[in-house]
DNA sequence: ATCACATTTCGTCATTTGTCGAAATATAAA
DNA sequence: TTTATATTTCGACAAATGACGAAATGTGAT
């Protein structure tokens, strides 16, 4: 139960589901990502912890960059993002148009 | 995207899904859910109201009470619902258990 | 119409949550 | 080793949330 309690309190939040969208479409930085949900540092750090806690994500070293990306290895967390996928919203539309062309090497 | 966090906030609370896990089994009224649940029942109120407002559940009367049921006209609804029948868990499984003995004309 | 009782609403409270800026940490480059 | 910079942690704060009991509401039975 808490499992699936962790993944649905991670996913009950605006700023953390438009993250899982955009990582969807690919890696990204806690830079990029801040660059599009336009909250601080500290607060997408904050989310991205969540949304590790709960398995939903992980993330790798990329030279001086830690992308993040969604995990694939847990069935019940595939079954809910692809439920996200399936999500027809506006804004989700745009940031995933705006994460297509963020570049790292402009804003970090 | 409203509709989707909706959802992963009703669902994203232990009385709720709990209360999701049973309705599952059958159609309850508040005292019931109370019984098991052991909230106050303006508590078991206020989470019926969020899980409804989230498309999950609807009611009916029946005779003096009002008849809790999940809802089945929400294809989004119903995908979620599935993954919390997948649940395995002690407390929700315990719970069932009770429900299945709950009489409310011994308890209201 | 009144009564009994199932349920909801209201006001209040403690806890949790999302947010921020500043400071701390970590690491790649000079 | 020092510097630059990407990220996390910390402390504080406002807002949201879950809980309760009491009062209000609604409704079937007398």
């Amino acid at each position: 139960m808490n499992k699936f309690l962790k993944i649905m309190k991670a996913l009950g939040d605006p700023s953390r589901l438009r993250i899982v969208n955009m990582l969807s479409l690919k890696p990204m930085c806690v830079c990029e990502i801040r660059q599009i949900i336009g909250s601080s540092m500290s607060t997408i750090s904050n989310h991205l912890k969540i949304l590790r806690n709960a398995n939903i994500i992980t993330s790798e070293k990329e030279e001086r960059f830690i992308n993040y990306h969604l995990r694939t290895d847990d069935e019940l967390v595939n079954k809910v993002l692809h439920l996200v996928k399936d999500i027809s919203d506006k804004q989700l539309q745009k940031d995933l148009q705006k994460a297509k062309k963020v570049d790292r090497v402009n804003i970090c």
